[in-house]
RNA sequence: GGCGAGGUAGCAAAGUGGUAAUGCGCUGGUUUGCAAAACCGGUAUUCGCGGGUUCGAUUCCCGCCCUCGCCUCCA
């Protein structure tokens, strides 16, 4: 089977992705740092690592998935102890969150989960292996700094060669963090131990402290994936400097490659610009449904987008989201007989006997770098037919087999939650009875030819959120989406 | 100032050295008492601006304008 090929951060070129060790394809992901509510800018990060391993596994390969939760730093000490918690009774919290709305949004649950706090010895052990070298270096105030310069390849991934400070942003950079080192570029592996930090703190050779935050990702990733692995991913702003850091103090450590390939996707904007918690211009998943749209409308917007353009977001597009998702389920539902499960799927793709048939441009277009646009553009253009067909009775079985699977592979690819077809389960929202009521009176009225009286009482229901759908014989009353 | 991404129809958004996918919207038609829904059709001689290369450029090269991101915690 054809593979998926992406464009790799490092090199700038298109790459194919495949497991180096012929087996199973090993990549990590950046995770949330659990302080507060994941935004959906975060998400689209998550859904984009999640139709990447989607894709992977089917086009047959095995994955091992590994995605941190940062559960220690300088946010999540100063937000649990003005919530007056333990640090871990603080991101335990959040985290859940994080896997409920992760859940609702279809997200698989990554192999490995890994918290930074619970890897204290292996990153140390890093540390360790690091001055060992003459990569890192102690301060006087029992801090470990990394030294940049003992690290020729560094800035390679950003391609900022020179670590030079914007003009005139410097001095209020400060930092206190920063008086100790001996190139402002150089960056912290242990911090020393702050009366600000309250109980959190850990022991190590160089006394009390806590590990600087690019380090737990090194030390999870090779524990989990070994020293060197096949794809490491995260938002474009952790190229530099957390991905910066993080290759040279591994590559350090090891003299191996670290990851092969650095996958980035861009942000998620709103208003033109970048959603951030700095900003106040987010969204969580809570306030997406809020205002009236689920989960899997929210998935369907943020993977409409390439995952390399930044995508400006606005309720309109969860608007074209809910219209695109219920024709596929209106197709769906002509087909007959259900899709079949992601397992079953994975299974068929290892054996090399999943055929996207009909289908085969959307799939296509995802091994292109996972191009959703242009899956999408096929996919309507493979439905168009089909839909005729189908709604004409003409698709024979062999051909409605055909469409059900490799529909199937387009569905889960995209890890699309398909709403249920009203009338398909008869279990349709709850009419209130006066609407009901309304409704008759209105279809009575209509049966006496009694027009007038008939149209107001369908803007009368119209006004009240219903809209009425008059069918062959009868008529239909439904909620007004719009 | 340095590095990077991008400017394609009303909106969103692919794409290619040979005259522009797709979704929404809009619009004409079928249907309907009228609508809605559904279905059928139409909807960029043109791809930020100006040059150049070429038989031919939206696609390659040069210059310019504009937007956004990174260079500081950040998905």
């Amino acid at each position: 089977m054809k593979r998926l090929s992406l464009h790799d951060t490092l090199s700038r070129e298109r790459q194919e992705i495949f497991p180096s060790d012929g087996e199973v394809f090993r990549f990590y992901c950046c995770g949330p740092t659990v302080y507060g509510p994941a935004h959906i800018g975060n998400f689209r990060t998550f859904l984009v690592q999640d139709l990447l391993r989607r894709v992977v596994e089917l086009s047959g390969i095995q994955t091992c998935h590994v995605r941190n939760i940062t559960d220690v730093d300088d946010k999540t000490i100063r937000e649990s102890q003005a919530a007056g918690v333990s640090l871990a009774e603080f991101t335990a919290g959040w985290t859940a969150l994080f896997h409920e709305d992760a859940q609702a949004l279809n997200v698989l649950q990554p192999h490995v989960e890994p918290g930074a706090v619970h890897h204290i010895p292996e990153q140390v052990a890093l540390i360790e292996a690091l001055l060992a070298g003459g990569n890192a270096y102690r301060s006087d105030d029992g801090s470990v700094y990394f030294r940049v310069s003992s690290y020729a390849p560094y800035g390679r991934l950003s391609r900022l060669d020179r670590r030079e400070l914007k003009a005139g942003a410097g001095e209020s950079a400060n930092d206190a963090d920063e008086y100790d080192k001996d190139n402002v570029s150089d960056f912290v592996l242990w911090k020393t131990r702050k009366p600000a930090d309250g109980d959190n703190f850990w022991d190590s050779p160089w006394g009390e402290g806590r590990p600087g935050w690019h380090l737990e990702c090194s030390a999870m990733g090779m524990k989990y994936l070994g020293e060197s692995f096949d794809l490491h991913a995260g938002g474009v702003d952790l190229c530099f400097p957390h991905h910066e850091n993080e290759i040279a103090q591994s590559e350090a450590a090891t003299g191996k490659t670290f990851a092969r390939h650095w996958f980035h996707n861009e942000h998620l904007m709103v208003d033109g610009s970048k959603m951030s918690k700095s900003l106040g211009n987010l969204y969580t998943l809570a306030d997406i449904v809020e205002r009236g749209f689920g989960p899997g409308e929210l998935r369907y917007a943020l993977l409409a987008g390439a995952c390399r353009t930044k995508i400006n977001f606005s309720m309109a597009r969860l608007q074209e989201a809910r219209g695109n998702l219920e024709r596929l389920a209106a197709f769906i539902a002509n087909l007959g007989g259900a899709l079949q499960d992601y397992g079953e799927l994975c299974s068929l793709a290892a054996s090399g006997r999943l055929d996207a048939g009909p289908f085969l441009p959307v799939w296509e277009a995802l091994l292109e770098d996972l191009n959703t646009p242009a899956a999408l553009g096929q996919l309507f253009t493979a439905l168009k037919p089909l839909e005729k067909a189908a709604a004409a009775g003409a698709l024979k079985a062999d051909e409605m087999d055909a469409a059900r699977t490799g529909l199937a592979m387009i569905v889960h690819a995209f890890g699309w939650l398909i709403p249920e077809v009203a009338g398909a389960g008869g279990d349709s929202v709850d009419i209130p009875a006066d609407i009901t009521q309304m409704a008759e009176q209105r279809w009575r009225a209509k049966q006496d030819k009694n027009w007038e009286e008939a149209d107001r009482l369908r803007d009368e229901l119209a006004a009240s959120g219903w809209v009425i759908k008059d069918t062959s014989g009868g008529y239909e009353v439904e909620r007004n989406r719009a």
